[in-house]
DNA sequence: CGAAGAGGTGAATCATGATTCACTTCTTGG
DNA sequence: CCAAGAAGTGAATCATGATTCACCTCTTCG
């Protein structure tokens, strides 16, 4: 039996995949799932385009995968918030410091594996949410309502944009829709 | 001079047009943009895919059209509500009626040159909520709220959802937005 | 070292769908 | 009827980008 994996070559393997997986987020946070060829992608990763199918069946499966991972950092640091106020805040923060990540979360047009993702997404936003207000219909408008007023008509980059009274509003506007 | 355009030949002419872009709002309110493709466009109107090019000079420039008229039907339709409730119910009613195309003019992904006519569509309806309602943003808050309830999650068609308790829900949850 | 299995490569291939174009078919007015 | 200017046709062509694959190179272990 002349070959047999071994800790080191493992570890070699996963970091390759990891480099791949990095690199995709990485195009993905700058120019959304549109500017992510698997080309463009093994480039950044420093590998060959075939490397990529090494590691990831289709091109779908990869982009599932850097969907997951992005999105659940996002629900973690709402989910981790005490009230309401403080769950819109974070969520709106990290929105607007990655607004192409961002966009690319909530809005962009993706391929029906990766919108799979996007669903479960959503539901965990609103679960996020519902712990902390009401009900199912009221945390599904606050992500709507935060998503539209962040990634809608606001997200062309304007250098003029004052965040804290954007956030400030944004706050005021949620506790409203808290019964 | 051999040939002039003449009434009839005028008239026969923008006949083929309209027929192409009914043709192409039927294909978008049944599958959306991404189920209307050139060549599925012509076969509908009863043309060649080559007599699209006689009347656009390209895809998204027909599709710009398409968009930009269903739209202003949708904008009209709510900027006509008295108040914020019947503007609401209208939105809802509307989108629920057809959620397809709600779906395409809210969210799906679309050509850039499409895309401008959408930011143009959701300016609009904002500022028809804006009339009834105080400021911009709690506009901008209404149509992202509005949207998310309605084509988010709930748009995989469930025979079993109850439209009227949707919308009464919607309506109230609204109006708390309302300052 | 040598065989076997695994990872890596990137040019070639495929698939999809928009766009073109050489050609045919009307229309019109002399 | 004829010439000239549209409009119509649809198969061929292009463009883009994912996926494949025949061929290397590296690792492991007897």
């Amino acid at each position: 039996m002349p070959y047999r994996a071994t800790e080191r070559t493992e570890a070699r393997r996963t970091a390759t995949r990891e480099r791949i997986v990095g690199a995709a987020h990485e195009l993905v946070a700058g120019g959304g799932f549109g500017a992510a060829s698997v080309a463009a992608v093994a480039a950044r990763a420093g590998v060959a385009t075939g490397s990529v199918y090494r590691h990831f069946s289709s091109k779908a499966e990869l982009f599932a995968e850097v969907f997951r991972r992005a999105a659940q950092r996002e629900v973690d640091a709402v989910a981790a918030a005490p009230d309401l106020a403080t769950g819109v805040e974070t969520f709106a923060r990290r929105a607007l410091a990655g607004r192409r990540l961002a966009w690319a979360l909530l809005a962009e047009p993706v391929d029906p594996v990766v919108e799979a993702e996007r669903l479960a997404f959503r539901r965990a936003y609103r679960d996020a949410f519902r712990r902390v207000v009401g009900d199912e219909l009221t945390a599904a408008a606050l992500v709507g309502a935060i998503g539209e007023v962040l990634v809608g008509p606001l997200s062309p980059t304007r250098p003029d944009l004052d965040e804290d009274a954007l956030v400030a509003d944004l706050v005021t506007l949620c506790k409203r829709l808290e019964a």
